[in-house]
DNA sequence: GGAGATTATGCACATATGTGCATGAAATTG
DNA sequence: CAATTTCATGCACATATGTGCATAATCTCC
């Protein structure tokens, strides 16, 4: 590249992005084809000629994420900022997008990772980009089948895709996440299938989970459990859900029916894991998330602005962003 | 606007810019249609949260521009940085691109400026940007007709133009370049439209003129002249030409048969102007500038950085820059 | 200096982008 | 609070852009 090419990307450069002239415009002027100006503007863009700088721009709002390691107890918190406008689908694809990025840079090529489902789940493993050179990263599926019927949000699914991108292994659980009971349950456990699972989920380093919560469970949505089911939990002392395993206000598993019959990682397992990152948004988790924290299950979480904000009001802390509304 | 606004605009440029997603997958994230992240984006550019800069860019060769002035003794040099590759079309639009914002801005809105014609300066007022508020400039055509079939290049043609650019009013010269003989000359310069220009060429504050050597003749080209012609007037002592009026090496009028023909503003006139600027390109005019300027007819100069350099070389310093082949 | 390899270019196509128009929501005015 | 205006949005179309492929130009190595 001599002195000439770099005055004719720039001459190149000037003209569209400076004067807003069409390539087609600007073939004529410089006396190449069109083609050939879109290469020179891409190569102007990449040898930092031309460079784009956005102002003022912080995807994640900085100050709520230190006051929730401050106040919550986390390790480390990922708050991603949203607008008022956007619908819910919207504001977990913003997060899932966003966190992306910070969740892939978490995960080491050779590690063994687990994750559940969950919509916000989803959206940032969809978006994460794919390793340049495939990792070792073992993937492991945390939790049974809700069903046979596959969802896309479905932990099968997302271990999965999450392999798929960090170009890792991926290991499946065959097991329903909840057994008939402690005897299938028992049997599931004793395959050699989930016993391996069993071993990796003692090598575990980073596990992404998401956090039900009665009023809007996964298991009634799918009629795996019944509105009243949810109801008697809720009566149990019951305030959220992570992998199948319910717990109480202050994280710890709540003595219930399903507690033997989950085919599962255990919480003591998660508590064991350093890494253990809820992936979630809104405000009406924020009980269950602090719930998970107490009892030492989370180390980390992934949330919205608005959900993040519900749990430092939670918290007692005001809000550190007021509302637009 | 308020700061969701400005979040979401900013988020909309990050992922266009700076994670390369097209505005479809952009649409799905944020929730709304393409359109409206066009807008979003338009908007983010506009507001200046998204700048784009061109490092490194100078489309003219200052030093260049400042040696001319000092030793040709310019009152202004417009030097545009071309390319090896381009072929002379390419650098004729290119030069005329480059110079015509900065000749768009000598030009007051309430002057009365003349033009005559030439490739390179048909480039400068074609890439011209129209003046936003219509000026009440007056663009007069500096010299007759060159024959009754107007081509592009020609001053009339040119002049309009600069007219339409400017928003000011056209002045045309209705006579050809060169009559038939002295008496004829004199019923056009007798002729009321001829004198309202005339009249106009006294209050003449800024001249765009070419040059034209008789190796490559505009004229001969349109057979106004013959070959011979031109031969008989290099033996002269004509080195180049402007608005129909032949110089020699000092840049005076030689004594032709053409002298008492022409049609157009004589060389006293320009000389009396104050920015009369020849807009050219090429080594071959090297000489005929030389002359114009030391007969005090050309005071500033648009022209392409061989050109310059060839100048410079004839002025006996040595180029300043090295030509890249 | 010539043969092979590498790079650059243009064409043609598929995709991505900008924009006029119609519609609906929000703001403003009486 | 209704009527009117203004503004934002999506649709559909025309235009602009990026890219695989074939060809031409240039470089490299013997």
């Amino acid at each position: 590249m001599n002195e000439a090419d770099i005055d004719l990307l720039s001459l190149t450069a000037k003209l569209y992005y400076q004067d807003n002239l069409d390539q087609n415009a600007i073939a004529n002027i410089i006396g190449v084809s069109r083609s050939t100006v879109s290469r020179l503007l891409a190569r102007a863009r990449d040898i930092g000629i031309v460079t784009i700088s956005i102002n003022h721009y912080a995807p994640r709002n900085l100050e709520v994420e230190e006051a929730l390691c401050k106040y919550l107890g986390l390790q480390r918190a990922i708050v991603v900022r949203t607008f008022a406008e956007g619908n819910i689908l919207n504001i977990r694809r913003t997060v899932g997008y966003i966190a992306a990025q910070a969740i892939s840079e978490i995960i080491p090529n050779d590690s063994v990772v687990g994750t559940a489902g969950g919509r916000t789940i989803y959206d940032l493993v969809r978006y994460m980009q794919p390793r340049k050179t495939p990792s070792s990263a073992m993937v492991v599926q945390l939790m049974g089948n809700i069903g046979p019927r596959v969802g896309q949000i479905d932990a099968i699914e997302i271990a999965h895709t999450l392999a798929a991108k960090l170009g890792g292994v991926f290991y499946t659980m065959s097991a329903p996440v909840f057994a008939h009971d402690i005897q299938t349950r028992d049997l599931f456990l004793a395959s050699p299938q989930v016993q391996e699972l069993l071993r990796l989920f003692d090598r575990l380093q980073v596990a992404l989970v998401g956090i039900g919560v009665l009023e809007n469970s996964a298991f009634v949505e799918r009629q795996i459990l019944s509105p009243e089911n949810a109801h008697e939990l809720r009566l149990k002392g019951v305030v959220g859900e992570i992998c199948g395993r319910f717990f109480d206000i202050d994280g710890s598993e709540v003595d219930t029916p399903y507690r033997d019959q989950v085919v599962g990682v255990s919480l003591e397992r998660l508590i064991a894991t350093k890494e253990v990152i809820a992936v979630t948004n809104g405000a009406d988790r924020a009980e269950a998330i602090c719930a998970a924290v107490r009892g030492g299950i989370v180390k980390g979480l992934v949330i919205d602005e608005t959900g993040a904000n519900a749990i430092l009001e939670a918290l007692g802390q005001k809000s550190l962003r007021t509302e637009l509304h």
